[in-house]
DNA sequence: CTGTAAATGGGACAAATGTCCCAAAAATTG
DNA sequence: CAATTTTTGGGACATTTGTCCCATTTACAG
């Protein structure tokens, strides 16, 4: 459920390493709860998980939430804003202690010209967050809420995280309410 | 509605027509109800729509199919799967004549690595389609369909293109009784 | 440790949507 | 053009989900 991507991780320890490219790279830490992008804001940076979890949502004119994704490791953040050239289309939140790497926009940009390894992370990133939401999106069409949440609660049991119902209902695009019945018929013991 | 990409399409028609990439794109022809590509099928070739509309969608186990888009002119197929290795995630099927350019998956990602425009106009194409399809699962999770439905029906008739209920209902991910329910409250006059 | 805020659990009812079904209209085909 | 299939429209009822609300529990700051 909190999708990583280690080898964009890697290839991020190695250029912060890296003699030519260590330069552009920076860190920040953020606190639990702190947002790192905030919807409709204009970016100059674009970010790489090192360590911790984000959750991504976008934020509806009703005031309503809907959680994209909760991201871990090597997941890059802002690459959508950065390439497009447009402001933010969701905020990003910190759910645990968070450590990013920084490049600016331009830099990422020019790192994905000049360095063909980069490039292909980036596709290969691009093209499994679109599988990634479709899949999310169809899946949450088509089924009931009975039918995904226990394979749902059966993902949660391996992440050591502790999601609020709130969040996991936003996730999953159904009330609090609604999560609590389920979660209640389905005898479930603990979240 | 109908996404299209013309500056994917502009730089297609040149590559079609470039000395030393020609050889490399072909064209095909599909009628309507035709599809192009199968879900869970090993592709071999990327597609870009020279002309008509198709429709993407995923069926799930339960049978039920789901609409992720309706793509036109300039819009890429399979470059999914040529970056991830892996078979079809969705099927596309023609809902107008199509003509495709056709470019083996391996030709593909050799004009990504030497390209730099096309390699970057994918890129512009993989951003958009994250965008909107994150957009569109908000959209769908946050508001009801008597929200949702108006804004459908007024970019509806700036098509020229015949939608079946059928296809409008999958595409909103709802079933074609609660569309015609919405659609008489509504008080349409013609789809 | 205590008071305040946040999160949880669930009752009662309303609203939205699905399922099943059938009849009319429209499109397709031999 | 007649026969058959597909599409459309909608009644009746069941199910799902949301909204509103409140009591209890848990977390957190002073």
């Amino acid at each position: 459920m909190i999708k990583t991507n280690l080898a964009l991780l890697q290839l991020m320890d190695e250029l912060s390493a890296g003699e030519h490219t260590k330069s552009a790279i920076t860190l920040r830490h953020l606190d639990i709860k702190q947002k790192l992008i905030m919807q409709d804001q204009t970016l100059q940076n674009v970010y790489i998980i090192k360590s911790g979890v984000i959750k991504c949502f976008m934020t509806e004119e009703n005031e309503k939430d809907y959680i994209l994704d909760f991201l871990g490791e090597g997941e890059l953040l802002g690459e959508i804003e950065a390439i497009r050239h447009k402001t933010a289309g969701c905020t990003v939140e910190a759910i645990t202690p968070l450590t990013v790497y920084v490049l600016s926009s331009t830099q990422f940009r020019h790192f994905l010209e000049t360095i063909p390894a980069f490039n292909m992370k980036v596709l290969e990133q691009l093209v499994n967050r679109v599988m990634r939401i479709s899949e999310k999106a169809s899946r949450h069409q088509l089924y009931t809420l009975a039918e995904i949440l226990p394979q749902l609660l059966n993902t949660l049991e391996s992440q050591q995280i502790n999601f609020t119902k709130q969040d996991l209902s936003e996730y999953l695009g159904i009330s609090v309410r609604s999560l609590n019945r389920m979660l209640k018929d389905i005898g479930h013991t603990a979240i």
